[in-house]
This record gives C-alpha cells, structure tokens and sequence, in this order.
DNA sequence: TCTGGGGTCCTAGGACCC
DNA sequence: TCTGGGGTCCTAGGACCC
C-alpha cells in the first residue's frame, strides 16, 4: 500500500474574489462613494449588520458582519447605504460570463467569488500566471470591477492566496510550496476555522497554520473528530473533507430554500406574527415553485427578544409546493412552541428535503393541486407586475396588520441559488 | 458592540426496523 | 425474562461562510 497517493499531475485551480463587491458595484451607481468610507447595509441605527465596507471604513475598524450602529461609532463619517440585491446578482452574472470564456470547469461559490479548474488549459490560455493577469484585465474591462486571483493546486490554496493577494492582486503558489506558504498564516486563515475552533486551537498552543501542521494527527482526531482529521490535512494545503474535496464545477443543487425577518421593533402581537409567517410561507412556496421542488419538511425558527432560538420541524408524507399547506404548518409548529406573550425578535420558514415531482398522488389529488399550482402560478405573475404586496393567501389581513418593518434590501447574500 | 439573511455541513439522541 | 447490534430516518442545535 505503499507508494504513490499523489495525483500524476498537480491541479491548477483559480478563485477569483471580487474586491469589496457590495460597495464597488454601488460606486458604479454612484461614483461619489469613490474613496469615501462606504458602508453598505442599512442606515446608521438599523437593526442589522454591515454588509460590506469600503477599505476607506476599513481603516476605522469597520468589517462585515458588524452591527450598523457599531460601524456608525467607529466611523462616524462613514456613508450609510441600503444594499440592491439585484445590482449585485445582475453583476455577479457578468462576472460569471466573464471567468467562463477561461474554462468550462467553472463555479460560482457565492455571488462575487468563483472557482476555476484551469487544469490543462496551458496551449489556450499559457501559464497560470499569463492567464490569471488576462483574466484580471478582461474582468476589469468587461465589469469595471476589481478582483483578485489566487492560484493553487487545491481550492484551499487557491482561496488563501486569493485573500492574499487583496486587492487588486494575483497570487500564485508554486506547486510543492503549499505548506511553505501556510505556516506563517494565523489557523484562522483556514477557511472552516471560525472563532470557536480558533479558540481551542489556541488552547492546545497553536496559532499559526504551521503550528497546526505540527502538531500530531491522530490527537487531532481524536480531539474533534472527522473535523480534526480535515484539519490536518488542510495544514498541509490539501482539500481534505467536506465542499472542499468536490469537483470544480460539479452539480450542486439546493437543499433548503428559507425566509427569515427580524423585527425591527420586537412584538408579542399574534397578528402581525402570524401575518408574517403568512408573508414568510408565501415567499418559500414561491420560491419552491420556480425551482420545480417540492417539501417534505418544513421548519420553524422563532428568536426571542433575549437572542434564544429555538427551530422546530415537521415531514409529511407526502412533499409540498404549495403556500397554505406551508403555513398551515409552520401556523400548528408556532402555536406550540411560542411561549405566548413573549417578544418575538425573529421568524423564519424553512423548506428542506426536496424530491422534483411528486410520485404517487391519486388523480383527485393531482387536479385539486393543479388547480392550485395554476393559481398561485397567475398570483405570481401578478406579484412580478405589481410587487409581493399586491397578491396574498390573506391580504386583507395583512392589509389591517401591515408591519412597520421596513424591508432590508441587503438581506440577499445566499451562496447558491437553486437551479 | 448588541447582534441580517440565506445557505451548508456536522453531531447526537431517539424511534423504529430487522 | 432482560437484552444485541446495525442501519436509517427524524429532529434540534451549533459552527461556519459570504
């Protein structure tokens, strides 16, 4: 069993991330924003966090995933913008035509990153170098966008030398200098290494990547797991377990499709939530329709005013599309569960185990459901004319219990969309 | 600091079946 | 009576990512 588990040929794989994406596509929009400190999200006292912030708002200690109000007292000069989650995927396709005259092995990891197998492309597109700097520029040409390309044998390495590279770079490690060009980086770098894992890695001594790559494997293991086995393997650059070990451009489809809201103001109000959970349905069945799925299980997920969260989650026997069957649901799951009079911070509805088509449905059954289905397919098409307000299972009720919530427009930052 | 929204993957316990 | 071992499905929660 000795000799060779290495591959014959090394890989090439290109990640190509978009330079602070959300706010570079709203500086096309309004090119004043350029070289000011940008944060986009929401206005300065929203309850919600930064989406992204321009390397102006950077300066100040302002990142992702902030609460706006924080960013507001760290970078009070900062400009607050609303996101517009069509401009981004409306860019994120171009981004997508772009990377895909480089290879047919393509793959949008999220809406502004993307993985490339280069692997053989050589006589097209010359050395990896030469085709990274085209791509730069086409890029630049084609989008007016900014990005960085970081190139590796592993996605993993190819996705740390991206970030390396930021912004506006290229970076490519040579094959044979993966573990050479991890050491020195903090685990945290790791991506799959969040604050959790960084804090027990840092328990047992290790803080940089080499450190990790030191340390023995097998106590690893048996510290965390399948997890503490990936871990040393990606010490050492490789794209061991998990999303990481898949094929550049293998077929992904989606595994829950959901909708949450957080109120801006909490509410004990069992109208307004229950119209939400209304609103929330409405949204998922939708969505179920336009991709062809259909639901086996649907979940509930209540936050309190104190951040618990509970989820709760039922199958049927047989899967659903359809938005009433989706409420009725989610309605028995929140009556159950919800500690009544409590705040509610947030509710959310999720759809999962999915099947394309439903299988054995008696012939009653399937006209009663096509007559739905028709229905709901002519409520769509309204709602694409006149907006998701016109049209609903209870607008009358909705209508008397409108939420004052306004609707976050940066809400849209999902990695895959279903097919 | 006071914490969005949309996802994926993993673990762990209990039910149920053979 | 008191007790096994494995496989699969379901549910709940949590870490992590953009």
């Amino acid at each position: 069993m000795a000799a060779s588990c290495q591959p014959t040929y090394a890989r090439t794989i290109f990640h190509v991330d978009m330079d602070a994406f959300f706010v570079s596509v709203e500086e096309l929009f309004d090119p004043s924003l350029k070289g000011k400190a940008v944060v986009v999200g929401g206005q300065r006292n929203d309850r919600g966090v930064v989406s992204a912030a321009s390397y102006e708002a950077r300066k100040f200690g302002v990142h992702s995933a902030m609460p706006l109000r924080t960013a507001a007292k760290m970078c009070p000069h900062a400009l607050f913008v609303d996101g517009h989650p069509e401009r981004y995927r409306e860019c994120s396709e171009r981004v997508y035509h772009v990377i895909g005259t480089f290879s047919p092995q393509v793959e949008m990891a999220s809406i502004d990153e993307a993985y490339l197998d280069m692997t053989g492309t050589e006589r097209l597109h010359g050395p990896p170098l030469k085709a990274a700097h085209t791509l730069h520029e086409r890029m630049k040409a084609e989008t007016r966008l900014n990005c960085s390309v970081g190139i590796g044998t592993s996605r993993l390495i190819a996705k740390v030398s991206s970030a390396q590279a930021k912004p506006n770079g290229v970076l490519w490690i040579v094959p044979g200098e993966e573990a050479r060009f991890l050491a020195p980086l903090e685990v945290r770098e790791i991506p799959g290494v969040g604050k959790v894992m960084e804090k027990h890695l840092h328990e047992l001594g290790i803080q940089k990547v080499g450190d990790l790559a030191r340390f023995e494997e097998s106590e690893l293991e048996d510290r965390f797991g399948k997890w503490g086995l990936a871990l040393a393997g990606k010490a050492r650059g490789e794209d061991a377990g998990g999303w990481f070990d898949s094929e550049v451009g293998a077929d992904i489809t989606a595994k829950s499709i959901s909708h949450e809201h957080t109120y801006n103001d909490d509410t004990a109000d069992v109208l307004q939530l229950e119209a939400t959970l209304i609103r929330l349905s409405e949204m998922v069945g939708r969505r179920l329709r336009e991709s062809n799925f259909y639901a086996r299980t649907i979940q509930l997920k209540l936050r309190y005013k104190d951040f618990t969260t509970i989820t709760r989650a039922h199958s049927f026997p047989v899967p659903t599309q359809l938005d009433t069957e989706i409420f009725e649901q989610v309605r028995g799951l929140f009556r159950k569960n919800w500690k009544k009079g409590i705040p509610v911070r947030l509710l959310g509805v999720q759809a999962s185990s999915f099947t394309t088509g439903t299988n054995q449905i008696d012939l009653l059954e399937a006209t009663r459901q096509q007559r739905w289905k028709d229905a709901l397919a002519a409520a769509d098409r309204l709602r694409d004319k006149f907006g998701e307000s016109s049209v609903g299972l209870a607008s009358g009720l909705r209508g008397s219990f409108r939420e004052r919530t306004h609707e976050n427009p940066a809400g849209l930052r999902g990695r895959k969309k279903p097919k």
